[in-house]
DNA sequence: CGCATCATTGAGCTCTTTCAAACCGGGTGG
DNA sequence: CCACCCGGTTTGAAAGAGCTCAATGATGCG
């Protein structure tokens, strides 16, 4: 640590240069000192030191006045300030602690009651200091931000989306933070003519629909159930609080949006240039990873429309019915009832142009 | 403000219920009585007081006792404890305030020195936390944002990148935010086959190249200029020690990536269902919004390769060509040498299929 | 002036969409 | 119980959008 910066405050000569050399010496602190109020607090305030002794009677400005100065100062307002005093009665040094003081120690005294009480201030000073910034910092651990975001979810309403039901739409003022407890939601977009292109699939303990509360707008994307769907609703004031007070948790966010952006990025590049073909393998392996709960389930099973299907391809129904054809004669895939069974995910995902 | 709680620690009965009226009375507090140093201890940690009055002679737990434990509490060590004491000895004093008392008030005390001693602890105390807290959270300007961040950018070198210039690539690993001073910058991503998708052009003013170093990844994207550019690089350390410590810049860096995620979306949309005329319309309104200084402006000349059209719009620069032509035929732009000037933006914009 | 790069144009071909029709399974009402 | 209808699905055929390949033009730089 950088050594500590006293300032005294003294008229006189002799008890000034006395106790800064025995802060120098005996406490090894950095001393400045100044012989009359008014000095001391352009001292102070251009310094900034980490603590100010002070007496109370000296010309130009008592220590009162100091200590009403240096109050006014936002930057000199929390240096502890101690007084170093002859007066011993009881009022003076009610009245000096009232306008808050720290301390107040009556001459003479010894070095050893100066330096434990410069020690002690400082101390709490630290103390204060440090904990009042880990509530701030982003030290938060993994488990203490899941922690706070649990609550959250947990203190939140829950309700229950059927298959197709609309959870908001395009143009809708946010008022929720979305948290999926089971079940799969779809965001999408409207095109024009009124074809939906589906964005992303969210599932289980995933948030969704933050962007737009985020950025404080209408949402310009809508979101529907893909199957029946438990989704927590989280009031916008309390994600904004939690989000504005924990660091930790907005730098989650940002990891999360930041995160979407390469997806995006990376289902951008596929829009442009994989063939329909690609684009239809793709989706199932999304549909199926999405569905999977070990991440290395290599044969799944999907149940899902072709019409969902094809605004996640972003193509026409027909062309999902024509490729599933395609990829079943292919024996990549084989359609049981309404639902569909991928042999091998990694053979879908593999599947050149 | 809240009704503020006072916890009164005090074995005599008479004094612990009298000092409880006047304060309830007077001074409109919240009163806690303990009548013993460890209830004292109990009913501090379960209530958190605002402020603590503390006898020292007692039974089971003396005052110094009760301050040491709760000076090892990390939820108690910060609230202000006054000692309320007969024992008007220097060194008792003197105990007291080395241990991290407050203020020591000796028996007898006026109701008015008891009562302006706690007004002076928790005005010292509020006003405190109030600047700590004001340093941490989102409540910097506009202005004071841009001057933080315009100070990270003024600190940061700046480097010339030539046309063509790669910046970074993909797979690198990021040590730089990049500012752009001047130019234009496109990010881009390799298709399979060594085609390339930009996905979005940076101008002058513009943070890019975030949001890997924001997940703390290698870039999966790359950035080339598209013209000469001048480029301030700000090492990543300066960069997250802005975000981390200032919740108002990790704010604007929120608002940024949510922005930037719905124009990929819409990006996307486009990528999904726009006919590639559409998509070549678009890509030089995008280009000449880029370039223009007033956003009204409705006649702009874009100087850029059918190459880097063609990797904007995802499509074969051939295709770019007879595009333009079409749209020189239609009267919406004409070709001055390499230049093209479009007559108007909002037309161009405007294009059906 | 010549070379290299960039841009344009043409022709054929493929992939995808669109429109239309048929199909399937299950639920419903007569 | 059966015909019917409805939604979702499949299949067919034709049209067209955009790509590739290839040749030709234009431009600029050394």
């Amino acid at each position: 640590m950088n050594k500590r910066t006293i300032l005294i405050i003294e008229d006189n000569l002799e008890i000034r240069e006395g106790t800064a050399e025995i802060l120098e010496l005996t406490g090894g602190y950095n001393v400045l000192t100044a012989e009359n109020g008014k000095i001391g607090v352009d001292l102070a305030i251009k310094n900034l030191p980490d603590i100010i002794l002070c007496d109370i009677m000296m010309p130009e400005l008592d220590g009162y006045g100091v200590l009403y100065m240096l109050s006014k100062h936002e930057s000199t307002m929390h240096i502890p300030f101690i007084f170093l005093t002859a007066k011993s009665e009881r009022v003076d040094m009610r009245k000096a602690m009232e306008m808050g003081a720290d301390d107040y120690l009556v001459k003479p005294f010894d070095d050893i009651e100066l330096l434990n009480s410069i020690e002690s201030r400082l101390r709490k000073r630290d103390s204060l200091q440090s904990t009042l910034e880990k509530s701030h910092t982003l030290s938060l651990s993994e488990d203490d931000q899941n922690v706070l975001l649990h609550e959250l979810v947990n203190e939140a309403r829950v309700k229950i989306y059927k298959k197709k039901q609309l959870i908001y739409e395009e143009g809708d003022t946010p008022i929720y933070v979305y948290y999926l407890l089971s079940g799969k939601v779809r965001s999408f977009l409207y095109y024009q003519d009124g074809r939906e292109l589906s964005t992303y699939i969210h599932t289980k303990d995933e948030f969704f629909g933050y962007e737009s509360i985020l950025l404080n707008e209408r949402y310009t994307e809508s979101a529907s159930a893909l199957e029946d769907a438990e989704i927590a609703l989280i009031p916008k004031e309390n994600f904004f609080e939690l989000m504005f007070n924990k660091p930790a948790i907005a730098t989650k966010f940002i990891k999360l949006l930041s995160g979407d952006i390469k997806e995006k990025e990376e289902q951008m590049l596929g829009f442009a240039y994989d063939s329909v073909r690609k684009r239809v393998a793709n989706t199932l392996v999304q549909v199926a990873q999405k569905t999977i709960s070990a991440p290395d389930e290599d044969e799944v099973v999907i149940r899902i429309s072709r019409d969902d299907l094809a605004a996640l391809a972003g193509t026409a129904n027909e062309t999902i019915s024509r490729m599933l054809a395609d990829f079943k004669d292919e024996k990549l895939i084989i359609k049981e009832g309404n639902a569909i069974r991928i042999f091998s995910v990694q053979k879908l995902k593999n599947i050149k142009q």
